[in-house]
RNA sequence: GACUCGGUAGCUCAGCAGGAUAGAGCAACGGCCUUCUAAGCCGUCGGUCGGGGGUUCGAAUCCCUUCCGAGUCGCCA
């Protein structure tokens, strides 16, 4: 609501200056950086540039025409200080608009932003036949949170985990089982065993060269079909999926298809051919390759040996998709260090002669470190997510065993508790941001956490609970004061948050915004007492806390956080 | 070497389509529970916004340069 303010006010003053003027005027009405200022504010100095009048001037005329815009009757008072005008808000009024405006919408902050448009996101991914690493959470839950995101825009949202499920790793896996792995080991516990053989592959390759040489034949022979190998492959894969859906349902993660790599084997010759035909692809080295350019290398296509790469299956994947869900957009949640890889697929479609490259977005993020470099599987030290969702559980029933140990279902809401910290942990930092692994600070249970949020939720659910309604009127004066009107003005934001987050593909916007309304919410409740005689009063306050807690528990949802009611 | 991303308080980060005295949390220190959940609230301490130039009425924000860290750079994904 505030925004549309802001929007509107720099239109109706834009056109009065212009018509005033006869000339294009362009102004900024944004907020002020301390409140006391004002809600809104409109710096001049620019007009003052434009027009070559004197500043006392230029703030006079302002002023005189801020007061005939659309908007004016919510204005209280209209100052200047040094070359910005401040606008202060009638509170009483303002405020009455929001809750009206909130009481009136199914689901505050629902948008039509993206009405009848189809976006595909591609995320968490795993590669098979290792553990769902902490690398991968990553991918899993921005992903998850950005179609969340999506859906309240408006948006019919595909959830696609494209399953590693092929490459010459896999084959390594499948030559260290063959020649060295013991079957009932393996079966025993398939995703560590397996991931100990890909480990111990290749310590001996470094060794050995010619293991790599052998790998790269058993994938591709794997490619031709040979039955061993398939039913080897189809084996890992279930075993792995099985392992992986223990992670999703603890984080409550969902997917549309888990069609991977695999899935697209037989559907690559018909890029190749495409390439071909389109004159695109060229023999270089002994591979063929797609020319981009001078300012970023060619793409491989296909091996020497004719085995096709990555961008080879992304290629026939994108088109897949393109040509079964006809999105608008497709996402790529997928690390950094791929830029290049996105850039190419990119150019290549573009190259091909399809419009739609630019709708194809990747959406980065930072890598998970430790001790400042790069996480690595090749070395083994794979910290498994399972096991620090585990861990932040049980400190969370520590937690509550020493603050509230008469709670019912105390395990479940642990869970809850420590999955949503370690969820929210990652996604409060913007996304491109490298990420230290450091498991303290992913249970730390104080200040801008998950708990935090949930903790905030929980104390407003309780006085919700124990109230006593006897009436629905409302005492809109009480918005005058301070800290009642920080919380409303935070409010009527909500809508422009998600759609900030949605443009910025950013649910760590989403995440701050949540984090300061729960403070400003926590400020208010040590101020004042909720349940008080004064039955206005009172409901007014219940009113209050209710939109405060349902945006809470909204945003947590979106950003894929567990609600709970009690803790 | 080329290209990309980052460098803001002791630590983790926000702010960056230029705007008013640079903001949070953690840590440290000091307060606040006979009243709705103290996983909270209030306060104190803490900054040459990596360095140097430039553009501008105004730069953490834009441009150039330099230092530091990370990532990527044809037969892995």
């Amino acid at each position: 609501m505030l925004n549309h303010f802001k929007i509107s006010i720099k239109k109706d003053l834009e056109q009065q200056l212009n018509t005033r003027f006869n000339q294009e005027i362009s102004i900024i009405v944004e907020e002020p950086k301390k409140a006391e200022l004002g809600d809104l504010s409109v710096p001049v100095f620019s007009i003052v540039k434009t027009l070559r009048k004197p500043l006392p001037q230029i703030v006079d005329i302002v002023k005189e025409e801020l007061t005939k815009v659309g908007d004016a009757a919510y204005f209280n008072k209209i100052d200047s200080v040094s070359g910005f005008i401040n606008i202060t808000l009638n509170r009483t009024k303002f405020s009455e608009l929001v809750i009206n405006d909130f009481d009136n919408t199914d689901s505050y902050g629902q948008n039509e932003f993206g009405q009848g448009k189809t976006i595909c996101i591609d995320y968490s991914s795993p590669n098979i036949a290792k553990p769902f690493s902490i690398g991968h959470l990553r991918s899993t839950i921005i992903g998850h949170s950005l179609g969340n995101i999506l859906e309240k825009c408006g948006y019919n949202v595909v959830r696609i985990n494209h399953l590693g499920d092929f490459g010459t790793p896999f084959a390594k896996t499948i030559y260290a089982y063959l020649n060295w792995g013991n079957q009932e080991i393996v079966e025993q516990d398939p995703v560590n065993e397996l991931v100990k053989l890909y480990v111990e592959f290749n310590e001996k390759a470094k060794l050995d060269p010619n293991l790599d040489e052998e790998a790269r034949k058993i994938f591709n022979e794997l490619e031709q079909g040979n039955e061993t190998y398939v039913k080897l492959w189809e084996y890992i894969r279930e075993e792995s999926l099985k392992d992986y859906m223990k992670v999703y349902d603890l984080l409550g993660v969902r997917f549309d298809s888990y069609n991977g790599e695999a899935f697209y084997n037989d559907k690559m010759q018909a890029i190749v051919d495409e390439l071909k035909e389109k004159k695109l692809l060229i023999k270089d080295q002994g591979a063929m390759i797609v020319d981009l350019g001078d300012d970023i290398p060619p793409a491989l296509i296909q091996k020497t040996d004719g085995a096709t790469l990555y961008i080879t299956r992304d290629l026939a994947a994108l088109f897949y998709r393109k040509n079964t869900y006809h999105f608008d957009e497709v996402l790529y949640v997928v690390g950094n260090e791929q830029k290049l890889h996105f850039t190419q697929l990119k150019r290549v479609v573009d190259k091909m002669g399809y419009d739609f490259a630019e709708n194809i977005h990747h959406i980065n993020f930072g890598l998970v470190l430790q001790d400042g470099k790069k996480m690595s599987t090749r070395k083994g030290k794979i910290v498994k997510l399972e096991d620090v969702l585990n861990e932040a559980s049980t400190m969370s029933l520590d937690y509550i065993n020493e603050k509230n140990p008469g709670l019912e279902n105390k395990e479940e809401i642990a869970t809850h508790i420590g999955v949503s910290a370690v969820v929210f942990n990652d996604l409060k930092n913007y996304r491109t941001n490298d990420f230290e692994f450091n498991l303290e600070e992913m249970v730390n249970f104080a200040g801008q956490t998950g708990p935090y949020l949930q903790y905030t939720s929980v104390r407003i659910q309780s006085i919700l609970d124990s109230a006593l309604n006897t009436t629905n009127k409302m005492n809109y004066d009480l918005f005058e004061g301070e800290h009642y009107f920080d919380i409303l003005k935070n409010i009527s934001l909500y809508e422009d948050i998600i759609i900030k987050a949605r443009l910025e593909y950013a649910p760590s916007i989403l995440a701050k915004y949540l984090l300061n309304l729960a403070s400003l919410f926590n400020s208010f409740y040590a101020k004042e007492r909720v349940l008080v005689d004064d039955e206005v009063e009172r409901n007014t306050k219940l009113h209050l806390l209710k939109m405060t807690k349902d945006i809470l528990n909204d945003g947590m949802r979106l950003l894929g956080m567990q609600v709970i009611l009690k803790m």
